[in-house]
Parts: structure tokens; C-alpha cells; sequence
DNA sequence: AACCGTCAACTAACATGTTAGTATTAAGGA
DNA sequence: TCCTTAATACTAACATGTTAGTTGACGGTT
């Protein structure tokens, strides 16, 4: 009856606004409220429990992300996807990736190579035991632990906010046959370059494996119209 | 006898929490408002002749975007430099910068690289005159053409967005004997690869050119130690 | 003189009342 | 039937009242 898929506010912390702003960011980028979606600010309040500052706060800060568009005096929806914001952020993505991935090849220390090396084997035990799920945080963590060993804490942070759209749309992408396996390889071999320190390979193994998602969501344009802006 | 520093928001467009934002963001970056500044919510209110909400509205996307720091229920001031900071700003600048060189190399078209080439004669001239203002301002627009000519139209922004401190700092940097001059052999250099083709060459010589920066702002962290985190 | 607790003043954070602009709908005319 | 138009309902945007947490200063104690 209750189809508040809104995440509890109590179990977040920091301010109000902030965690209005957690739980409705949430509530998007898993799609539970996908594009096209309205926001009611009265809604909101009345589900959450707040009054209208704290939303309208969240609701500022979503709309300088470019997660909801705000049609003003009107409406408020989450943001449509287009497939140049799309493909605008895969760029973003593969530039910080790519610096990243050169910085650590160069700078790597045998700890960090060792992190990276045992994320990998468990990547290729969790496809073999075909737990996708677990597949899935291992593969975020094996990017996540690249981003930090940069020495750079934001960039782990840059990166996400560039690619939000990419983070919405992959939800869409269906676990296609065979992918993961690929996948694992594509680590592998960016493993290989940064163990030997071979920054060309590194970045053409980076600059590669990027670019696997692009195709695979190309489909959704016409597959998930509703969610693409006219 | 006015000391208000801010910019008239009458001659600027939006809503009014959009033109206190841009308002307070043009002071904070043209260190109008210096790092550590405080500011006070009623002050600003009492200054651009506007209530609370669009100034808390503007303030909580300054905040997100790290421009100022907020002390809960204390205060809100202008966010101080770090230095890792600033080189994360590099880091992630050259490589933005980077991988759109080598983009606008392999696809440009001829009216591109003839806009690219009317700009860096420009700057020549520009130096040739001492004409250090024209200059920056062409420096920026070389960098900005840049950008555009990769299709993607946020990728300006988001350049912006992640260079805040690099900006601000660069303010404090003083003119040196001789380096606009170098900046444009630099420039040379990259619109030579371009014209070549040579993505190699590109990346390289861009690389070189963003990295010239950190050196000096380095000797800020003493000179005005004052402007730094503790 | 140095330390601690209390209190007053200030500020961010939150709640709520008010305004003004937009969209939708229904009625009226062509 | 279709288009125009006016009225209404709804929403973001703005203003303002209220709450609660922090800071700093003062006074009293050791």
C-alpha cells in the first residue's frame, strides 16, 4: 500500500537537507524513480516527515547536478537521458580514468599492486561461481581502488558526479552472456600493464575496456524510448 | 562609503537565487570575497536587498561545489586552499585537457584548426604589444575553443567545475617575466600536433603546458599562508 | 592568576505563510 | 468540430517566523 520507495531518512546522518538530498539522489540513480518521473515537493515532505526547505534544498542540489530538471514556476522531473549527455560522460569518464590508471602504473606500490592483484582473483572466482552481484562491487571496487591510489581523495568523487547519467543507464543494460568473463579479462590486462609499469599499455587497456559500455547501451534508445529526452 | 563588493544583481539574469549565486561566486573566485572571508547570511540579504531563502539556496550550491565551507549552526566562510587540493585540480584539468587534444586531433575539422590557429597568432600579437589582459584573455579562449571543438558541450563546464581552486589560486600568481611569452610557444606546440595529426605529440605537449602551473603556485603556501588551510 | 561553568548573543537550520507564474480545463465563438 | 479564451487549480519561488546549536565573554571558584 505504501509505495514510499524512499529510503528511511533515519537511518542517514548529517543534516536534514543532506539526507533528504541521500535518499532522493538514491531513489533516482537506482531508477526506482526513473526519468520522466515528477516530483511532488508536497509528497516528499508528507512521506519524509519534513517541511519544504530541506526538499527544496535537495532539489537545488540535484538540479546543479543535472539530475532532475526544473521547469520553473511549474514542475520539477527527474532529468531524460540523451544519448550525448551519454556519451559525453563515457568521454569524462575514460579522461579521469586514463590519468589515473597512468599515475598508478607509474607510481604503484607493491602494497597497491597486491590490493589490486587479489581484486581481480576474486573478480574471476566470483564469475566462475556466476555470483554477478557480487561480480558487480568488485568491479566498482577494483575502479574505486585506482581513483584513491592516485593520492587524489576527489577524484574517486569527480568521477561519480560525471557519471551520473552512465550510472543510470547501466541499470538498464541487461547482464548480456559472456560480458562479465570479458570483463575480468579487460581488468587482467590493465593489471598486467600496471605491474610492469608499462604506462602505454595501461592506458590502451583503460582507453579499451571504457569503451565496452558505449555499444551496449546505444540499444537503449530505441529499447527504453520513454526515458529519452523527444 | 558602500563597501559591497558584489556585483548588482539587477544586471543579471534567472531567478534570484541563480543571480545571488552568480553573484557570490564572481566575488569568491575574483577574490573579491578572499579564502576565510565569513559571510553573513544577513549582510548579503541586507547588501542585494533580497530575503534568506535564495541566499541559503545559493550558499548550499557554493558549499557543494566546495567554495565555501559551512560550520553548522556557527557560520559559513570563503573555503581556504590546500595544497593537495590544487593538484588535484591540476591532475584532473590535464586530464580533461588532455583527452580533449586528442580528440580535436584525430577529428577536427579545417574551420576548426583555422580558429585555432587565428587565436594563437592573436596571442602572439597580443604579447608582441604587452598586452598581458588581451592575452589572458585569449589564453582562455584557446583553452575554451578547445573544449567545444570535442561536440561535447558540457565538457567547458565541468573543466570549470573542477578547477575552482586552480582558478582562484592563479589569481594570486603573479606576472612573470617572460612567461606569457613562453605560454605561447606552448600553445604553438599544441596547434602544431593538431595540425600534424600527431596525437602523441599532442598529449605530450599539452601535458607540459598544464604542468607548468603547479610550480608556480607552490611559493603561494608561504607568501600568503594566510589563504591556507591549517 | 588560571580554570571551569553559566549565560547571553549570534547563526544556521527548519517550519510555514505568501506571491506569482504555469498548465489545464471548460466554456464560448467560428 | 475545432480553435480561442478565460478561469481555476497547482507549483515553484520567495518572505518571514521559529528552533536549536555554537561561540565567546563574563563571573565566580580554586
Amino acid at each position: 500500500m505504501t509505495e514510499s520507495s524512499l529510503n528511511k531518512i533515519q537511518n542517514l546522518s548529517g543534516s536534514l537537507s543532506q539526507r533528504v538530498y541521500q535518499s532522493l539522489r538514491e531513489a533516482i540513480l537506482s531508477m526506482q524513480y526513473p526519468p520522466g518521473t515528477v516530483i511532488r515537493k508536497g509528497a516528499i515532505c508528507e512521506q519524509l516527515g519534513v517541511s519544504r526547505s530541506p526538499v527544496a534544498e535537495a532539489l537545488a542540489r540535484l538540479s546543479a547536478e543535472g539530475l532532475v530538471d526544473v521547469i520553473p514556476q511549474s514542475a520539477t522531473k527527474v532529468s531524460c537521458f540523451s544519448m550525448d549527455e551519454i556519451r559525453e560522460a563515457s568521454f569524462l569518464r575514460q579522461a579521469l580514468e586514463i590519468a589515473a590508471v597512468e599515475k598508478v602504473t607509474l607510481e604503484r606500490s607493491d602494497e597497491q599492486l597486491a590490493a589490486l592483484t587479489r581484486n581481480v582473483r576474486m573478480q574471476a572466482l566470483l564469475v566462475e561461481d556466476k555470483d554477478f552481484v557480487g561480480f558487480y562491487q568488485a568491479d566498482e571496487e577494483f575502479h574505486t581502488l585506482l581513483m584513491n591510489f592516485t593520492g587524489f581523495n576527489g577524484v574517486s568523487q569527480v568521477l561519480e558526479s560525471v557519471s551520473l547519467h552512465l550510472v543510470r543507464a547501466r541499470m538498464l543494460v541487461l547482464p548480456e552472456e559472456g560480458r562479465p568473463g570479458e570483463a575480468v579479462k579487460e581488468h587482467q590486462a590493465i593489471l598486467a600493464a600496471i605491474k610492469n609499469q608499462d604506462v602505454d599499455a595501461a592506458r590502451e587497456a583503460m582507453k579499451y575496456h571504457i569503451g565496452q559500455l558505449i555499444p551496449r547501451i546505444l540499444p537503449l534508445e530505441e529499447s527504453h524510448a520513454e526515458y529519452f529526452k523527444i
